[in-house]
Order: C-alpha cells, then sequence, then structure tokens
DNA sequence: CGTGAATGATGACAAAAGTCTACAATTTCA
DNA sequence: TGAAATTGTAGACTTTTGTCATCATTCACG
C-alpha cells in the first residue's frame, strides 16, 4: 500500500531520490473504517495524511449544527488542516474518513524534520500547498457566480467521481445546498 | 514608500538580513490611478505585487458577464494570480485597482532568482501562500453556510475596513449578493 | 467648482432556495 | 440475513434572493 505513495512522489519529484525510503519511513499506516473522525475542531491537527484508498470530508458548523463541507479529498491526494497543523493552534474545521480508508500519516515533528533535511520534501509540501490553495480559489469563483443547478452541473463535469460515489447528503453540503433542493434539482437535469 | 516593503520583510523575517537591500531592488515601484487593469484573464501574470498604498479588486466574470470578486487586497499585503505567475500559463482572473495606488512589483524572473539566492525569500513566498491558502480557507467556509444577511455581519465583523472604505457595487460582489439585495440588507441591520 | 456619469435606495413582482412532512428505498452492521 | 437506521424523493408552503424600473444622491474629473 505504501507504493501507492511511493509512486505519488516519484511521479512529481523524479526517482532519483537518494533519501525517497528514509522519507517513507517517517509516515505512520493506518487503516480506518468508515465515519471515523481523524480530527475535531478545537483539538490542534497533529497529522498530515496522504490518502492511499478512500474518502475524507473536511467540514465545519454552520450556526444551526449543519455541517457544511469545505472539501471531499480522494485516494492518491493529501489532506490535513494545515493552519492547525503548521501553527499548532486549535483546528476550526473537522476531518472524518466517509469510506473505509487505507491512510500514510506524518506527524508535525517527522514533517520538519524532513523540510530542514530533504530539500525535495520542502517542494512537495509547496506543491500541496499550491494545490490546496489553487483548488480554494476556483472552488470561489465558482461558487459566489453559480447557482444551485449551475453548481450541481459543474461537479458532474469538474469532479464526476464524486457525484457518483457519495451521498447525496454528502454531495449536497459541499455544494452549499439543501438536500431536498439537491433531489429536487438533480432530478429535472 | 519603499519602506513599507521594508517594514513589512523586518516585520516577518527579523531585521538581521544582509540582503535586504538586494532583494529590494527587485522590486519595481508603479503609480497607479483608479480603475487600472493590473492583469487581464488570458494573459500572464507577469508580476507579484506588494500594495504599499491603495486597494485591488481580484475578480472573474460569470456566464451573465457580472462581475465576481474573489478578493479585495489593501496596503500592506500581496497580491497577485498566484497560478499563472506560478505556471506561465494563462490567468483565470482579473486584477485592477479600486483606488490609486503606490506598489511594488516584482518580475517571475527575479523572483526565482530570490527564490533560489535568499533562503529567507523562499519563506516569505511561503507566508504569502499560506495565508492566501488560509484567506480562502475561511472565505469558503463562511460563505457556503451564511445566508446574505450573515455574510454581511460577517464582513463587518471581519474586515470592517472593507465596508466603510468601498462602494456598495463592489462590496455585494465580493459578498456574492445582487447590489438591490445588498443595499436592502444593510438598510434592516 | 460644476456637470455628467456612476452609485445607491426603494417598491413591486418573479424566481430560486429552504423548510417541513410523509413515505419509499437503501444501507449498515449485529 | 433482517431489523433499525439512514438516506432519498416528493408535494405544499414559506422565506430569501434576484430582477427591473425609477428616482435621488454622490462622486470623479475636466
Amino acid at each position: 500500500m505504501i507504493e501507492v505513495l511511493r509512486n505519488h512522489i516519484i511521479a512529481r519529484l523524479g526517482n532519483d531520490l537518494d533519501n525517497l525510503d528514509k522519507v517513507l519511513s517517517n509516515f505512520k499506516h493506518i487503516t480506518t473504517k468508515r465515519n471515523e473522525q481523524l480530527l475535531q475542531q478545537g483539538d490542534t491537527c497533529k497529522y498530515v495524511y496522504f490518502i492511499a484508498k478512500g474518502c475524507l470530508q473536511v467540514y465545519v458548523y454552520d450556526k444551526d449544527y449543519n455541517e457544511t463541507t469545505r472539501d471531499i479529498v480522494i485516494e492518491d491526494n493529501w489532506c490535513s488542516e494545515l493552519q492547525s497543523f503548521g501553527s499548532g493552534k486549535p483546528a476550526t474545521e473537522n476531518i472524518r474518513t466517509v469510506e473505509p480508508c487505507e491512510l500514510f500519516a506524518i506527524d508535525r515533528q517527522s514533517f520538519q524534520k524532513m523540510m530542514e533535511t530533504v530539500p525535495q520534501f520542502d517542494k512537495v509540501y509547496k506543491q500541496i500547498l499550491e494545490a490546496s490553495y489553487a483548488n480554494s480559489v476556483y472552488r470561489i469563483n465558482t461558487f459566489v457566480s453559480l447557482s444551485a443547478l449551475d453548481r450541481i452541473k459543474w461537479l458532474m463535469e469538474y469532479r464526476p467521481m464524486i457525484m457518483t460515489r457519495l451521498s447525496s447528503k454528502l454531495i449536497a453540503s459541499y455544494l452549499g445546498i439543501n438536500k431536498d433542493v439537491f433531489s429536487r434539482l438533480k432530478a429535472q437535469l
């Protein structure tokens, strides 16, 4: 299973990395069931997760305690609450598994050590950050300008796997649409 | 005016920087009127701007050619279209001044050179990226879960200067609210 | 400093999205 | 596998948001 992570890194940095095995040894393999809580808001985010298999939900609660999903992250991607992870401050977001998962987790101390001793690891971090940021920007721009129906169409175009693989409830909370409305709109496509 | 930039960097990295003047020499001072176009979508974003004075708007167009504002950036902050700037690909966003501005611009080549030769500059870049990302995450989480009225309240709380300093039209497009609706809701606060 | 253009406010109406209830379908896990 | 829980669909209704037209106000700029 660690091969997925190995290939992920090689794909980004090439396979001329002396230290790749050293880097990989810093990751802890975690197998989870579905609906496991990886991070609770208020706690410090201790890990950056690489998802070898499965799917994670990053979410917050609105004032009526409804979940609103900031991000849905599938295999071959990274997931964390970088604000909290980087600063050690309490997290403002929650993370849970929405499917059984195979994860590789690296803690803050190892992460820092890798950043300092393996220059390429620093590059990977920048790539994660840049990709996360690009994703957010894209999401804001579509979100602010599109109607509920157009957001659904956008999701089918941009992340079709999400539409077929996950529950309507989750998708609706990702799109910022009430689940009843989502059900109605989906029917009229 | 370059003092603003100098102080900004010192505040983040301390003033024990041998190379600070060398770094600053890479920035071009630009004075603008209001409503000047700094970046047009489709073009490559050539600069990262530091705003010493004034205010920039980062925006896109929806399908009816209405502006939707992804970000409003005021003095003592950085602004760019990092996706395009980093990759050289066409920008998906537009940037314009909404006030007369004093800017310091650094082009891609100088930026790369500084990243490689001045380790602290790399740190500044990471800080810009992290701050931009944090800002986006915050924006998504409030945006998805709040009603139009609550978004206005949020803005008054979180970025009060925006409310008093800029036009309703601009604020409405930042909040993703129709300007007529914005006017009505503001009246009932 | 005056004027033309841009911005802001408001009312009437239309459309979109949210809420609630009930029930059917599906899924989970013991 | 089968019962309990969760999820999905649908209709009736409410609330929120958007649109359009009009007029007042403010602001930018020569």
